[in-house]
RNA sequence: GCCCCGUUGGUCUAGCGGUUAUGACGCCGCCCUCUCAAGGCGGAGAUCGCCGGUUCGAAUCCGGUACGGGGUACCA
């Protein structure tokens, strides 16, 4: 299968607003993005808010701002506009009564009068015969007479799209040939008796009208795709979008704990949480990228940590795999630690200061001091973090009001015994002695401390330092103790040492 | 029931007829070292779901089967 569309590619992303936002579908987002952009594409975003019971403005507020977050732009769509608006289905239902009358006209679509427990029952026969349950057809060809019948009866009729009696084959992009047998297709309802347009009818409408050129989603769509041909040809005859058809890939699904697919009930689903969290969204981008999908191995060697421009210039979407992945939070939190990694320290630290904040360690703006400290600190914990949270916890000894300083009490209880005192008592001392006039500075906090403890008591270094680190820091976890110290300064140096004897 | 999709170490993944079956996360050990990380080195872990077939040769091709998932809605 090559991939090397035709005509310029036009993919979109039309998710619901149903809950939150969850990982699968950033997923998907990401590849019809990624999609669109490798090829030089438009990418349109839609939103698909046609069934107003469980659709809510939050949830569309939620994921207007999480792509906005995660960097997915949009050429046409909510909140920009385009050429073939508006993108929010519930402002298009004229559209949808329009496209309902014009295939009732043509004869392609019917109206149909069973009510639920006519159909029920019908299904039931047909499953207990061995037959394909979907609808048997028994309203395709009433009379005039017949529906007349039916409305005086006062049913309110549904409108069914007419199957055309045919096998249905199409070349998923990334499963390849599938075809569906005719029988197993049947006539599906577009339109509720209500009147309201189903998704089955919208979905179709919107991606021929905004030309749409190619539609990945996830595999749960894969058995309504041959609906969708069949209404795309239906379209043409009506003059509904330009004639053609897209091209279909459906991508797996991702997968949680056990063997489930991740919900959007599941914490581990949600994508707002993941910011929360301090997760980087290229480091997530990334790490979802790799649930399916791969980098080629170039001379060899292959890469899994890689940026969105990288992901752009290599994706191929027959590359995707089609089996479903287990959604991994550790493996997550690795590659998001890759990419903090990759981050310059400046551009660290402009990320760490909402954290910062939030935990109200820094000011809204930081002051100069907050600012100069933030920058003096960052190299120290630069490499040792996964998530942006952790900078808090591993920093607050620097930030926190004298008063609000607290050790932590195991880690007390295993350094600051009896011999950890003395230690510490010593090290308070050593940095005492260090004269007002020199620089107060690693290499002489350094050299202080190992000439007492190290050549002094003669202590092992992990021995020496680690009472002073618990006094100091709060935590036998800490910086790198000396450029800690550093920043501490020697007033809250002191203060915490003679506090903790 | 009927239809469709999927199946490589615990997890993700490479692989497209000939490899000691790739890499990553995790795990274990060692090195580095003031703690924790990061980094380096090494290790354990896969009879490629199973059975047949094609072939000199199959993880790779074909057929079956098992298991998992999805659909079968006046949800999307």
């Amino acid at each position: 299968m090559t991939d090397a569309p035709t005509k310029p590619v036009v993919a979109r992303f039309c998710p619901s607003p149903t809950g939150n936002p969850h990982v699968g579908m950033a997923r998907t987002a990401l590849f019809s993005w990624a999609f669109a952009r490798h090829h030089g594409g438009t990418f349109v975003f839609r939103i698909e808010d046609t069934d107003a019971s469980r659709d809510n403005q939050e949830s569309y507020d939620l994921l207007v701002d999480v792509m906005r977050w995660l960097g997915l732009d949009w050429d046409q769509g909510v909140e920009v506009g385009g050429p073939d608006g508006p993108y929010r289905q519930s402002e298009r239902m004229d559209i949808y009564a329009d496209v309902a009358q014009k295939l009732l006209d043509a004869g392609l679509a019917y109206k149909a009068y069973d009510s639920a427990e006519e159909l029920e029952e019908r299904r039931d026969a047909a499953r207990a015969a061995g037959l394909p349950s979907g609808y048997d057809g028994l309203h395709r060809d009433l009379t005039p007479e017949q529906q007349a019948a039916y409305e005086a009866e006062g049913r309110q009729p549904v409108i069914r799209f007419k199957m055309p009696l045919k096998d249905w084959t199409f070349d998923d992009l990334v499963r390849g040939e599938i075809t569906f047998g005719s029988e197993n297709v049947q006539d599906f309802v577009i339109v509720r008796a209500n009147g309201q347009p189903l998704y089955t009818l919208t979905n179709p409408t919107d991606d021929a009208l905004m030309g749409i050129t190619h539609v990945l989603r996830g595999e749960d769509l894969l058995s309504s795709t041959p609906r969708q041909i069949a209404l795309y040809e239906a379209f043409a005859q009506i003059g509904v979008g330009d004639g053609t058809t897209p091209q279909f890939g459906h991508l797996p699904y991702v997968m949680g704990a056990g063997n489930k697919k991740l919900s959007k009930r599941d914490p581990e689903s949600n994508l707002l949480g993941y910011r929360d969290q301090g997760f980087l969204p290229e480091g997530l981008l990334n790490y979802l990228a790799l649930l399916g999908w791969s980098l080629p191995a170039v001379e060899g060697v292959e890469r899994d940590v890689f940026s969105l421009a990288d992901m752009v210039e290599a994706f191929e979407i027959s590359r995707v795999n089609p089996n479903p992945a287990r959604f991994d939070l550790q493996k997550c939190t690795a590659i998001n630690g890759d990419h903090i990694r990759l981050l310059s320290g400046a551009e660290l630290q402009e990320r760490l200061v909402p954290s910062f904040q939030s935990a109200g360690l820094v000011s809204d703006p930081p002051t100069a001091d907050e600012t100069s400290l933030l920058a003096a600190a960052v190299p120290l914990v630069h490499e040792r973090m996964a998530l942006l949270n952790e900078a808090v916890d591993m920093l607050r000894f620097l930030f926190v009001d004298e008063a609000d300083f607290v050790i932590d009490e195991a880690d007390r209880a295993k350094q600051l015994d009896d011999k950890g005192l003395e230690v510490a008592r010593a090290a308070r001392e050593a940095l005492g002695a260090i004269p007002e006039t020199a620089e107060w500075s690693t290499p002489t906090i350094e050299g202080a401390l190992r000439a007492s403890l190290i050549d002094g008591l003669g202590l092992k270094p992990r021995l020496a330092f680690g009472p002073v680190r618990v006094a100091v820091t709060g935590s036998r976890i800490s910086p790198p103790l000396f450029e800690s110290i550093e920043l501490l300064g020697r007033r809250r140096t002191f203060a915490r040492l003679d506090a903790a004897l």
